[in-house]
RNA sequence: GCCCGAGUGGCGGAAUUGGUAUACGCGUUCGACUUAAAAUCGAAUGGAAACUUCCAUAUGGGUUCAAGUCCCAUCUCGGGCACCA
């Protein structure tokens, strides 16, 4: 007898679509679309985890349903390469990154293949290959000629191990996201993404997507949208007026002192001279300060800045202080301090000995104009490294930024000998001196004639977010090299229609929305929401049930499982019975053998002796009076078992194809299994076998790929016929005071008489010994089933 | 501190609209095949009882003919935010 041989069977298939192109999309106009991709993964070189292998499986099973159901689908697949890893590794070794990528490259490429994934293999994409990320630089300057992308010097997250700035969303507990080093505060000129802009419609629109409300959620906290007012304070002694935000203008007459962040522009003309010293050293300390430090001392602490301004509504003299309790970034990073009305202002007046009013309530209108504020900040995108996609600018000799023209592009990364940035800060292509003039054409205001001038390059390089804001548009036109995407294209194929990650629930997620908010805006998209609906998968955790990590030694890897024996069907099958897709698994090697175990059953009630399916009646005789004895719950009392394989058979289409529309693949999984422990009991005709290995493709394709050439049959998806999910016998559930005494079973059409029902029930000995006494009144459920005594 | 989730057998988990709790899988036990083992096939499997019941969905209350599901309170775990005025 054969055996099942997964791994046979899947090189036979794999090498059957590769020659085929089986998976490349094309529009077809008039034909329903589908498109669906997973987060593309940053290709490290310890290859595919089994969360890769998750995430996207998932997307692997929808693509196939979908496909199945005859639409037209497209499935890209990409890599995210720029970034710290690579860098690192070239700072320590000397190998070029681009050399480690495309190797790693070649690797996910080979790995995912082997998991017989449905990719559309010629929608490739690479962030750091220079036909992309041109088009990054061309997104940069449509951004920068609008002034959305702008220089700004303040103070910013500075991580000392790794020589670079951090947006805030990269600072993670007071530590780099990265490294996990300590970062600190320090004031530098900036390249930053204006994202405030579109606050409102990234809010606004959060409410109409098909997302996880959890991630909803996230992105609403995050832009913060705080309404309120902001008031003007006169200043004793001529300094310029101080501007406050509070979302309670309507406690000003508690207000009895006002508090500056100790970054406060402008704090100069207000401090006394007798106080200057004492301010100058707490603002140098607090800049000092950590955030875990700032974090774990809660205490408030804060200097007075020997200075008075006035309350406009009580006309009262008020003092000022500076505390770090007060954020620069935040509002106008001065606050009016009510501390009968907040906590905050409370604790620091009771510290400080300042006076507590319980004012009134007032109608504001007369001291503040209204405003909106919000906290989320612009996305800081200049980073001092070198693996990054370069910003296409140069400065002239006075310092003002230029954009690369656009016929310039791509601003491509010089080859350097020492990825290392240097003592100033900036990266390693400072080091490249050829690479780092530049002639940029400079119309004369003058003449108005254009001449070249010398000017030096921009030697930062954009966050990897940025890479990534555009990638999914790329998809639908990955090649083109006239525009960064095709409109025709990508009207026909976006916005995206599944999205699946587990990760970047903020950042990555509002930067691509906001992208696409403002390339709408520029008339270059169709649309303004990028991605319809998300899918945000669990993790999978070690057998101990703890992260996986080298260092603990509890990493599975996807390959191995496939190189044991057990195949890539299995350990897709496997991952997508582990659980609910959202939820946290722990990896369960045994379970992984169950998983196989189902597989094997089918192959061999597909593949017998002969090689051919086992039809039913003729195999399986030795079982027949088994499988026609009635059976104690009293279904189907009367069928036949080809009868009873046509219920169930339909009663799993429906059930699988309704569990991948949810999503509950673990449980789609299950019904096949109850659908194969079935066809075991009661024999399989060929079109029983047909249907399991059209419903199991999604899950594992080599497998049901070679059962269906067996069965000589296409894949379309099969439909179900509710006239075939209703047998004619059906079992009745009686409780008494609702708790279960009995089960009957009834001819279907009896469930339309109530009375014939009660009657039969009372009749029945094991009811009748609770119904002595009489009963009070009796519920019957026609959809369930079920009747209710009550005694 | 605030805002979300979650808590069901020995284990991972089902129960989709308030209606048969524990699907499916793992593990365990027994049986068939075998010289034997593996593989495979079949049966049993929440706990106490013992032939008919009782108790079980974190804990305590409540609503209902009926609660894992709804309401109130409490505990535990996970995630997010964390001086945002």
């Amino acid at each position: 007898m054969e055996r099942y041989e997964p791994l046979k069977i899947e090189q036979k298939w794999q090498k059957k679509w590769e020659e085929e192109e089986a998976f490349k999309a094309t529009e077809v106009e008039g034909q329903p679309k589908v498109m669906l991709a997973e987060m593309f993964p940053y290709p490290s070189g310890a290859g595919l985890h089994v969360g890769h292998v998750r995430n996207f499986t998932i997307v692997d099973v929808l693509t196939r349903f979908f496909r199945q159901q005859g639409l037209n689908v497209m499935r890209p697949f990409g890599y995210d390469t720029f970034g710290l890893p690579a860098e690192n590794y070239a700072i320590k070794t000397g190998t070029a990154p681009q050399e480690v990528t495309a190797v790693n490259i070649a690797n996910f490429r080979k790995q995912a293949k082997k998991l017989g994934y449905a990719i559309d293999w010629s929608r490739e994409i690479n962030t750091s290959d220079p036909e992309y990320y041109r088009w990054t630089q061309w997104c940069f300057l449509q951004l920068f000629k609008k002034g959305l992308a702008y220089q700004k010097e303040s103070y910013q997250w500075w991580c000392p191990e790794d020589q670079t700035v951090l947006a805030n969303e990269q600072v993670e507990n007071g530590k780099c996201w990265r490294c996990g080093h300590e970062v600190e505060k320090k004031k530098m000129k900036q390249w930053f993404f204006k994202i405030t802009e579109y606050a409102d419609e990234l809010l606004e629109e959060i409410d109409n997507l098909e997302w996880p409300e959890k991630i909803k959620t996230m992105q609403k906290n995050w832009i913060g949208r705080s309404v309120g007012a902001e008031i003007d304070f006169e200043v004793e002694g001529g300094a310029p007026k101080i501007r406050v935000f509070t979302t309670r203008p309507d406690t000003i007459l508690g207000a009895t002192f006002l508090v500056l962040a100790p970054e406060y522009a402008g704090l100069e003309y207000i401090v006394s001279d007798d106080c200057k010293d004492a301010v100058a050293k707490y603002k140098s300390d607090a800049l000092k300060k950590s955030e875990i430090e700032r974090q774990e001392n809660k205490e408030k602490t804060g200097v007075f800045t020997g200075a008075y301004a006035i309350n406009p509504a009580t006309k009262e003299k008020i003092p000022i202080y500076i505390a770090d309790y007060v954020l620069s970034g935040y509002g106008t990073g001065a606050i009016m301090a009510v501390p009968a009305y907040d906590e905050r202002d409370r604790e620091f007046a009771e510290k400080f000995d300042l006076p507590i009013v319980e004012a009134e309530l007032i109608d504001f209108d007369a001291y503040g104009t209204p405003k909106v504020t919000y906290r989320m900040r612009d996305w800081l995108i200049s980073r001092q490294r070198y693996w990054g996609c370069p910003i296409p600018i140069a400065y002239d000799k006075d310092g003002n930024p230029h954009a690369i023209p656009e016929d310039q592009l791509p601003v491509v990364l010089p080859e350097v000998k020492d990825y290392k940035p240097d003592k100033s800060g900036r990266s390693a292509l400072a080091k490249a001196k050829d690479w780092l003039t530049v002639e940029i054409p400079v119309k004369d205001p003058k003449t108005g004639k254009t001449r070249m001038e010398k000017m030096t390059r921009e030697t930062d390089t954009l966050d990897g977010y940025a890479c990534s804001s555009w990638y999914l548009w790329r998809y639908s036109s990955p090649h083109d090299d006239k525009a960064a995407w095709n409109e025709k294209a990508i009207s026909y194929w976006e916005p995206l229609d599944y999205y699946c990650g587990g990760d970047h629930a903020v950042a990555h997620l509002l930067y691509i929305r906001f992208w696409c908010k403002f390339f709408a805006d520029e008339g270059h998209l169709p649309f303004r929401e990028p991605i319809k609906r998300l899918l945000y998968n669990g993790y999978i955790n070690a057998p101990d049930g703890k992260k996986m990590s080298k260092s603990k030694g509890n990493v599975i890897d996807p390959l191995d499982v496939i190189d044991d024996g057990y195949g890539a069907d299995t350990l897709r099958t496997y991952e997508m019975f582990i659980g609910p897709y959202d939820m946290d698994a722990a990896w369960d090697t045994r379970s992984v053998g169950g998983v196989y175990r189902f597989l094997n059953r089918c192959y061999n009630l597909c593949f017998d002796e002969e090689g051919s399916f086992s039809p039913l009646e003729s195999v399986r005789d030795d079982r027949s009076e088994i499988a026609s004895e009635p059976r104690d719950d009293g279904r189907e009392r009367s069928g036949s078992r080809v009868e009873k394989n046509t219920i169930i058979r339909h009663k799993t289409i429906k059930k699988v194809t309704e569990d991948i529309h949810r999503y509950n693949f673990n449980t789609a999984v299950a019904a096949l299994m109850e659908y194969v422990n079935e066809l075991y009991k009661n024999g399989a005709s060929k079109e029983d076998l047909t249907v399991l290995a059209k419903l199991l493709k999604p899950f594992a394709p080599h497998l049901a790929s070679e059962m269906l050439e067996k069965l000589d049959s296409d894949d379309e998806w099969p439909k179900w016929e509710e006239k075939y999910l209703v047998a004619d016998k059906v079992e009745l559930v009686v409780q008494v005071n609702g708790k279960l005494r009995a089960k009957f079973a009834v001819p279907v059409e009896d469930l339309e008489d109530e009375k014939k029902i009660t009657e039969m029930v009372l009749d029945d000995e094991r009811i009748k010994k609770y119904t002595e006494n009489g009963i009070k009144k009796t519920i019957f459920v026609k959809k369930n089933k079920l009747i209710n005594m009550v005694v």
